[in-house]
DNA sequence: AAATAAATTAAACAACCGTTTGATATTTTT
DNA sequence: AAAAATATCAAACGGTTGTTTAATTTATTT
């Protein structure tokens, strides 16, 4: 009977929809009662799971955003991997999260710039800066090692690999449309995060100075 | 007498105000009230002026990004430049416009993923796609010189140009912050603009298999 | 100086906002 | 089966939203 208390269906369907909602029509824009129109709930349950709609968001992105830092941790701790192995490890798993979360990745990009709450932007600032920190520890070990030749700038090194993900995400209808694609849109976005990953990783070997064996 | 009706200076006001307050709080969550007090004028002077919230939004994109066009069409005009000189003029230009107008890129960044408006969508759709067409153009020419060695994927190249750009952009804050920077903002943007301009000029070079002279 | 047009204002409008209430139903624990 | 805790709901709360109205002031043209 000690089991841990679990979120209740009800709330994670809430927050679910909430992510939907707030991805294509943004956060203000959002109200509750279409939340909890869209959840088949009423109104009330949302301040009652999540005490306001201010905290759902929080709840959204802690969720979100908690779950990626226990997978680095892992990678960090791999001794028979070597460093450009971790880095791209850990790049792969960033792009399967964006491929799999793409509602919340959209939710934070209109967000993030905007939002006054605290616990969001610290959470946001914590995260990136413990990338760029990680990144840079990779690319200064690397050079140790001889595997790299250079140690780019570290906030640069990160406004390209997150931004050029980022951006490929919010243009990704646009490019679909422009580029004439008839794929179903799984098998296109399949194809368009594995090519945005290729892409990606040979940037970073470029920055680096990485020569693949 | 036959001068052409310019924008009164109480329009210009508001647009300048609604342009910080959108890029920092939001469109949705930025009131016309908050507006009308911080330009200093009655409310109903958006409404008279513009027609509503909405359109004074729209007015914004419009006077923002049809500006940078004429300049591009300038350099395209230019035979005395070959295509690798065509694409670095074309990205200090923009670079220096996200420098001057940096509120502006900040609303744009938060909009653009929630808007519905049709205007505002059609005009960054076809700013962006404009921009891919071009550099694809330069590539393909330059290819065809040997001026460079590969065409890389219109996409994606946009997708790391201007992806790091507005990356760049909105993390600017954390950055200073956490590099410990002592300078005033306008000594520190100054720099961040320039570097960030001189790298995505090698990261260019790199991608199109360019060789300095 | 009279007439017309443009600018400005406070107040009112209806619609919607996030949140709370208090009653009722359901589930869980005793 | 009684008691306690949890879940659900319609309705109401006070406040704010973007926009309009109608009256008044200011500027321009005749």
């Amino acid at each position: 009977m000690d089991q841990v208390k679990q979120t209740p269906a009800k709330a994670i369907s809430i927050l679910r929809h909430a992510e939907k909602l707030f991805a294509h029509k943004g956060f203000e824009a959002t109200s509750v009662r279409e939340i909890a129109h869209a959840a088949k709930v009423n109104v009330a349950m949302i301040s009652y799971y999540f005490g306001s709609k201010e905290k759902l968001l929080e709840k959204l992105f802690e969720k979100r955003m908690t779950s990626g830092l226990e997978f680095v941790q892992q990678i960090m701790e791999s001794p028979e991997l070597n460093e450009w192995q971790k880095m791209t490890v850990i790049l792969r798993n960033y792009v399967n999260n964006i491929f799999h979360a793409q509602n919340f990745y959209l939710v934070m990009l209109s967000t993030q710039v905007t939002t006054k709450n605290k616990r969001i932007l610290a959470l946001l600032r914590r995260t990136r800066l413990n990338y760029i920190e990680l990144f840079d520890l990779f690319a200064l070990l690397g050079v140790e090692k001889r595997l790299f030749k250079y140690r780019p700038d570290p906030y640069l090194l990160q406004s390209t690999i997150i931004g050029s993900l980022y951006y490929a995400l919010q243009m990704k209808p646009v490019f679909k449309d422009h580029s004439k694609n008839h794929q179903s849109l799984a098998e296109f976005d399949e194809e368009y995060f594995n090519k945005l990953f290729e892409y990606l990783k040979n940037i970073l070997a470029t920055l680096l100075g990485y020569e693949d064996n």
